[in-house]
DNA sequence: CTGAAAGCGCTTACAG
DNA sequence: CTGAAAGCGCTTACAG
């Protein structure tokens, strides 16, 4: 195993001297830095991070920055994700602090962003960029003192990010849809409009992968402030339509076409109480969701490592798993 | 936080006296190791592991037994869900040894097991029990010294167990059934028996959920060593069967009846790459699969808890997810 | 049966 | 800019 106090016999130096070339101090010679870390290289020198834990006198603080969405339930299965991985590594002297800022309000994050990395001592930043290249902007200064994981959208190839394929999510609706449906039966569409994160790609998955086999669907309808006009769909909810299906606001245009009391096939991605209880009621069959949780679990867990064991390997980025949910295994949910 | 330094001082003994007491040590009188164990209850003490594995002289070393079945598939997840624990845990001087031996014979377990425990210095088992109530037997003596948990089967009420819901597997493919299956289109349900794991559960899980609404199913129709009497199917397969399933032998079965060139709904349980290819083919629609990666993932990891945390809390199950699988997500698995 | 001491790999305040 | 030293919480060989 190599250790530092191998590395600084090699190089005739003492210990504290590698460890502060390691650890990015401020107090070492360029030339000795470099040396020491040429030689962690060459050996391939991993850090112990149980040593550094135990010898660490103040907390690693990682700042979380994030995107709070209509959608109370995302919000609170990322925040419950970071909580899960902070709690896994709180031996470690490793804190997550989460920061919400509205979803619609890029600004906002931004501010905050730029206000915290300037008075904050901190070691590492999540994020749910809402604005990338901005948020990169105010992050680029930092990055040598400050580990960076982002989830939901890329911010740079150099940088890690979780990733929800949102796409992938629609085309297994969509290839439910499709063999939940009779031959011929009809399928009405409804396009509620981008939420600048999912309902887009929801809306393009699903009817890419309906509209390959079947002939019979009507749409995608676009409806502007869909969760306002409701009772515009009804005028293309015509009596011959069997199968419904809608990107946006699922909950809210569900309930409203149950008063036409129509028993209708339906799917959805997206999950909140309201969806749950459709779907325990059969009047949803399945909907199609990430794995929320797990994005703001890996997150944390990623951006542990980065802090914990220097020399890191090169990004990547990791996709969540897609759940599919029916009736029968809605209770793990 | 409570560390053993401070009850050490409280008790007006050595650090290396209380770590002996928590540690289990012979060299201890037992009111002295008494007077400690009440101490570190009474103040919440929780043994810092990071400490413990960096000053580890030695490997702590856990076996895994685990059944080698007929599904290769089985067997090499559950590996590989061990390596992985054993992987993210190897800083902690902590190593998963793993023993296959054949899922047909018990008594090859129990002879595997009882040698080890007699020749082995070693701090765990993690087994797949094949006869609980022996396993049990041979065991029972060493677990003072040795950790353990089971993986399928529960030994005993205060052993910790990482169940699959196969039954629940069962139901849920047999709700995918019905929403794919047109009113009234005929099923027909082959039991292939009991493979004293899963099979039966499938089954019961399945046909309990479809039987409540469907009127039309022929079964289930027991045939006996159905993996060499596949003809016999045929003899129910009538032209007006719509529907498809069998609870064991699914590769086998449905690649006979693909013979008869028949347009079959067919959903499946369990998995292997000719299920695979067959979802692929749109001849399976969907498979429904306990995690089993994450049974042995999990079984690592919470014996890793056991032995490095003493004191544990109380033993409880864990269920491990069961995974919903159409052509549209097929490349995750 | 108990204690004094060395050591695991690391960080960092202190001194120079 | 560098080093000697203390210390994180624990285990364990050695001595008594």
């Amino acid at each position: 195993m190599v250790t530092q106090e191998k590395m600084a016999k090699i190089l005739g130096i003492t210990r504290t001297t590698v460890a502060r070339a390691l650890n990015g101090s401020e107090n070492i010679r360029p030339e000795t830095k470099e040396k020491v870390i040429a030689l962690a290289k060459e050996m391939g020198y991993i850090k112990n991070y149980l040593g550094s834990s135990l010898a660490l006198r103040s907390k690693k603080v990682v700042y979380a920055f994030v995107a709070k969405s209509r959608s109370q339930r995302y919000t609170d299965e990322i925040n419950r994700g970071l909580k899960a991985a902070q709690k896994e590594l709180k031996e470690y002297n490793f804190k997550i602090e989460i920061i919400e800022t509205d979803i619609n309000n890029p600004w906002e994050q931004l501010e905050t962003l730029e206000k915290v990395l300037k008075t904050k001592d901190l070691d590492g930043v999540i994020i749910t960029p809402l604005d990338e290249k901005r948020v990169l902007e105010v992050i680029a200064p930092y990055m040598d003192k400050v580990k960076v994981v982002s989830i939901g959208k890329k911010i740079t190839d150099s940088i890690f990010y979780v990733e929800a394929n949102y796409y992938r999510a629609g085309e297994i609706s969509g290839g439910i849809m499709e063999n939940i449906l009779g031959e011929n039966e009809k399928l009405l569409v409804i396009d509620g409009g981008d939420d600048n994160l999912s309902s887009k790609l929801y809306l393009d998955g699903f009817f890419t992968r309906v509209n390959t086999k079947n002939k019979n669907i009507i749409g995608p309808i676009y409806i502007e402030n869909l969760s306002d006009n409701l009772e515009k769909i009804s005028d293309y909810l015509t009596d011959d339509v069997k199968g419904f299906y809608c990107n946006r606001y699922p909950a809210e245009v569900i309930d409203y076409i149950q008063k036409e009391d129509r028993k209708l096939k339906i799917v959805t991605n997206g999950f909140n109480n309201k969806i749950k209880e459709f779907i325990k009621d059969e009047i949803i069959t399945a909907t199609v969701i990430e794995e929320i949780f797990e994005q703001g679990y890996i997150a944390g867990k990623h951006i542990f490592d980065l802090i914990y064991k220097s020399l890191q390997e090169k990004p990547h980025n990791y996709v969540v798993k897609i759940r599919i949910v029916f009736k029968e295994n809605i209770d793990n949910f």
